[in-house]
DNA sequence: CATGGATTGTGATTATTGTCACAGCTCCAG
DNA sequence: CTGGAGCTGTGACAATAATCACAATCCATG
C-alpha cells in the first residue's frame, strides 16, 4: 500500500511557479503578460470532498491545481462515473458549461485536500487593458484541455478494458499510485471487480 | 432499404450559403467579415474514397461539407475504426495534428462523392488585414468541433452498446439512413454481427 | 435481367465482463 | 488495542459481446 501523503508531496509543484504552467499551455504568451494572468488568479484551499463546480450550476471558472488533485465526475443514475483527474500543474474546467453558459452536467471536487489557483471569468471583465492576451490564453487553454480529454476518450473508442489499463500503466502511472481502485474503475469504464482481476493478471 | 441518392439530395445544403454555416459556429463574427472567410475557402469535389487527410501527414486544413459526407477513421492493426462522420453543413479537421503540427493518426476521406469547402491555414497567412476575425473564427470553430466530438465520446463512457444505438436512433437518425451497418458498427464500438442483432431486437 | 462481389442476418460456440456474495485487509477513532 | 467502516480480492454464476462459419440478400454492371 502506497502512502498517499508521501505521494502528494512528491508530485507537488516543487518550486515551479504558476507562470511556468501558463507558459506550458501557450509559449506564445509574451513574458510581460504573464503577471496579468497571475494577478487575475486567486489561490484557494479546499478540503477533500469539497465541491468546486456543482451539477446544475453554470461554470464560470477554470482551475490550476497547485497541490492535491481535482476529480471530475458525472452522476449516472446515482453512481459517480469519473471522467477526469487533474493533478499538480494541470488545468481543468467544464468547457461545455463555460462556453455555452449551460448548467453543468458534471461535478468537480477536491479528491484530496487541495490548493488551487482559481481563474474567474467574471472577475476578468473588471480588469480593463489586460483583455487581449488573456482572451488568447483562455482560448488556447480551452483547446489544450479538450485535447487532453480526447486522449481519455480514445481509450474507450480504441481499446479493450485490459488495453486501457495497460495504457494508463505505461503512460500515466501517477493515476495508479494516487487513485483508489474503485475510483479508477469508473474512469476506465469497468467494475471494480474486473479492474481488480486485470491488475492481478501478469503482463 | 433506403435509396442513398435520394437521401443525399434531401440533406444537401438547400439554398443555405456557406456564410450561414459560419454564422452557426460563431454568431459574434460581424456580418462584414464573413465575405473574408468565404473568399478564403476553396470549393472542391472529391470522388467517394478520396483521401483528404492522410495518416502520417500534418493537417493544415479544415473542411466544410456542402454535399456528401466525410469519414474520419483510425487505423488499428489494419482495421478501420470510424471516429466521425461529417455531413452537409458541418465542419471537420484533425485538431490534434493541426494545432500541434503533428503527423495525423487519423485519415479523413470522402464517404460519398462530395463537394467540400476547404479552408487552408497556410493560404490564410497570405491574406493580410483579414487576420483578426479569422483567427477568432478558427478558435471558436476548434472548440465547436471538440464539443461535438465529446458527445460521441460520452456514448462510450456512459452507455452500453445497445444504449448507444438507441441514442443514435433518437438523436442522430441521419447516421442510420446514410451509413452502412458495417461502418456504423466500428463507430459504435461493436462488431457488425452485434450491431445487426441490436438492430433486429424490438425496442 | 442475370450475375457475382459486397453486405447483412443468423446460429453455435467461446471469451469477457457484470452481478452477487462474502471474506480479509487497512486505517482511523475511541 | 480494539471496533468498525470502507476498501479490496475472489469465487460462482449470469449476461453480454466476440468469433467463426455460412446462408441470404442487395445492388452495380454487363
Amino acid at each position: 500500500r502506497i502512502n498517499r501523503e508521501i505521494c502528494t508531496a512528491t508530485f507537488a509543484m516543487e518550486g515551479k511557479s504558476i507562470g511556468d504552467y501558463i507558459k506550458k499551455v501557450s509559449d506564445r504568451i509574451p513574458a510581460e503578460d504573464i503577471p496579468l494572468l497571475v494577478a487575475w488568479a486567486e489561490s484557494r484551499e479546499f478540503k477533500k470532498g469539497t465541491v468546486l463546480l456543482k451539477e446544475g450550476t453554470v461554470c464560470r471558472e477554470f482551475y490550476l491545481v497547485e497541490k492535491g488533485y481535482l476529480r471530475t465526475w458525472y452522476n449516472k443514475d446515482g453512481a459517480a462515473i469519473n471522467l477526469n483527474f487533474t493533478f499538480e500543474g494541470a488545468f481543468t474546467t467544464n468547457l461545455k458549461s463555460l462556453n455555452g453558459r449551460l448548467p453543468s452536467e458534471l461535478t468537480i471536487e477536491a479528491g484530496e485536500d487541495a490548493r488551487v489557483w482559481v481563474f474567474n471569468l467574471d472577475l476578468r471583465r473588471e480588469r480593463p487593458g489586460s483583455d487581449a492576451q488573456i482572451v488568447l490564453f483562455v482560448r488556447r487553454l480551452a483547446l489544450h484541455i479538450m485535447l487532453v480529454a480526447e486522449e481519455h476518450s480514445n481509450l474507450f473508442k480504441l481499446y479493450t478494458p485490459t488495453e486501457r489499463y495497460r495504457y494508463i500503466e505505461k503512460n500515466n502511472p501517477t493515476l495508479l499510485q494516487r487513485i483508489s481502485l474503485s475510483q479508477l474503475a469508473t474512469y476506465l469504464g469497468v467494475t471494480r471487480e474486473t479492474l481488480s482481476r486485470i491488475r492481478g493478471k501478469k503482463v
